[in-house]
DNA sequence: GTTAGCACTCTTGTGGTGCGAGTGCTAAGA
DNA sequence: TCTTAGCACTCGCACCACAAGAGTGCTAAC
């Protein structure tokens, strides 16, 4: 167990670090205000952290750093989150400031911002797309055989796919399956989609149309509405200003892992919600050994969901970013929740 | 003026740094096949050279290194274009090899492919949004104050924004609007929309519509179409790759600069028909006074036109990238005009 | 239990040295 | 007159030694 005072010299050193980004000794320590023993005391309780696994030293003779069991008891024990200060909070509320009515202008506003603010890479997760609901579709010809399938859904989100129509084909024949489709789809989630088109809607379409076959699967394949679409990022080059970073080719290997979409699950998992701290290896993707990922979930309306992530150096200053966050979602949710409804 | 052999020399010299990085010496230049006169007589022609202006030392007894004004003279009168070979064709053919029906897709596997043959970060430019013609436009209502406005243009392009309106509004009279909007707009580029709006359909609308003034006014903020829509990148971290990058305050400034949209017309002056090289100072954005840029035009029909760059290092492989461009300026046209008529 | 004192360690910066690759110049050779 | 061998010279770079500074662990005294 710790003891009261290692718990204190704990604390000052992992946040003196965080300030600093150098190894901190214990005369460095000892000079703090706020510090009534001595530097030999101090390096005593040093030598215990040490032992039991929360401060690394660089070398035999270097100040004491860290370590990811440092860090981790650092976020979970001792973090006393302070209030934002006014300017902070100016910053944030000036995201909702504009009148916007589009949640995907918010969520890229916040992202630039909460980047500004930390400097920090911030990736924000838009709600999924596919939970949203059709609210009309239509199909526009574009060319003898080409034509622009349109979905709006109850977000006015507008999802929009060129497709090849059959050569020859009857304008009206499409007019008919338009019809056919809003009368069908309308209500349906983008994600039920696919499903629905198959189930119900083909059937209604082979009793009224003549060449239903061509044209309905060329549709179909243009609805699929991929998952990844709604992911911003703030503040990507932030990290080249961050002292931890040095290696170009460390650096190579993460700005590839976030920009890749792919990944994004693995640095943002899905579904959690709350704030989250994971800390250097505790992140799934090697390239991010380095790094904290905070994140935290925030709701639109009662169902729909979305994630703030911010990545930095291990030494991130997590009290600020746990703050800002904290008080981001809350803003977040409660603006796009009034968007939603209006 | 230079002799025959001063040219050979110049040419190999920048032949060898282009593939080296490394200040290329006599010795090293005389050992090379095809070379037939001694390290002296090298080293006699160098000298001049450098008095012309064509090559520079990095210190006093280092090997030498093309000055701009040799980067110049060398990619003015000594690039022999080879033909691409086979690989970088096959690769190259692949952009198209799916059946794509989208030139935004067509455009994006382009800066993709082209990144990667080259392992330089492309810039490509899709034709200007705002001269495509309007095809449709629609109004969907998404609740009794917001409504989403559609326009579908002619190349299959869709643009779409939320937008208030007035409370109360009759759903009838947003259903006139849009007859008239597309009774008198259809067949406009996007680029005039916003005038023949005012002009014409303002009129017609105060005679068929009761509260025409706020609807309109607030559907047309809506319809303003940015300009800068159109920019598609490949192999943005491939900078981190060039040896000659090492200073990572410039690297910033540079992916900065390329970041930023608004700087775009400084790195591809708009209106540039054909192939042209910007090299090291010439650039017109000092982030960029360690790069060169290679930009060529291409068309689509007979109006749009839309540009491809490549940023890399002043000592960049001008043969090998002014072969792909020609071949991928000509590709793309043929590709992009096919769809724009098919 | 705390702390002053001290020997010890390790990093960092500086200056010296040798090697290698390159140059310019001169003088001899073609 | 052009070419080239030879040579002295110049840097950059890697290597080493050395001193200064910051930090540590340990011991002994308070």
């Amino acid at each position: 167990m710790l003891t009261e005072r290692q718990l204190f010299i704990l604390k000052v050193t992992v946040d003196d670090y965080i300030q600093s980004a150098q190894p901190v000794g214990s005369n460095q320590l000892a000079k703090k205000s706020g510090i009534s023993f001595s530097p030999a005391t101090i390096r005593n309780e040093m030598a215990d952290l040490e032992g039991m696994g929360f401060l690394e030293k660089t070398h035999t003779s270097s100040g004491r750093v860290p370590s990811e069991r440092g860090y981790r008891y650092y976020v979970d024990h001792l973090l006393t989150p302070r209030p934002l200060p006014k300017e902070d909070i100016v910053q944030l509320r000036s995201i909702f400031e504009e009148k916007i009515t589009e949640t995907e202008e918010v969520i890229k506003r916040s992202a630039m911002i909460l980047s500004e603010l930390t400097n920090y890479t911030s990736i924000l997760l838009g709600p999924d797309v596919r939970r949203h609901i059709v609210k009309k579709l239509s199909i526009v010809p574009l060319s003898s055989n080409s034509a622009v399938a349109i979905i709006v859904t109850d977000t006015g989100h507008v999802e929009n796919r060129i497709f090849p129509i059959p050569d020859g084909l009857n304008p009206s024949e499409i007019e008919k399956m338009v019809n056919i489709l809003n009368e069908r789809l309308i209500g349906v989630s983008l994600n039920d989609l696919h499903k629905r088109l198959e189930q119900e809607t083909l059937m209604v379409m082979k009793q009224h149309m003549e060449r239903h076959g061509e044209l309905f699967s060329t549709f179909k394949q243009a609805v699929i509405v991929p998952q990844d679409k709604n992911v911003y990022y703030g503040g990507k080059l932030n990290i080249l200003n961050q002292p931890d970073f040095h290696d170009l080719h460390k650096i190579r290997n993460l700005m590839d892992v976030m920009e890749e979409t792919d990944h994004i699950p693995m640095i943002i998992p899905v579904g959690n919600q709350g704030l989250h701290i994971r800390i250097g290896s505790e992140n799934a993707l090697s390239a991010m050994e380095d790094c904290s990922v905070i994140t935290v979930s925030y709701d639109i309306g009662e169902e729909q969901t979305g994630s703030i992530a911010i990545v930095g150096p291990k030494r991130m200053d997590y009290k600020r970013i746990v703050s800002l966050l904290d008080t981001l979602s809350g803003d977040l949710s409660k603006e796009l929740t009034r968007i939603l409804r209006n």
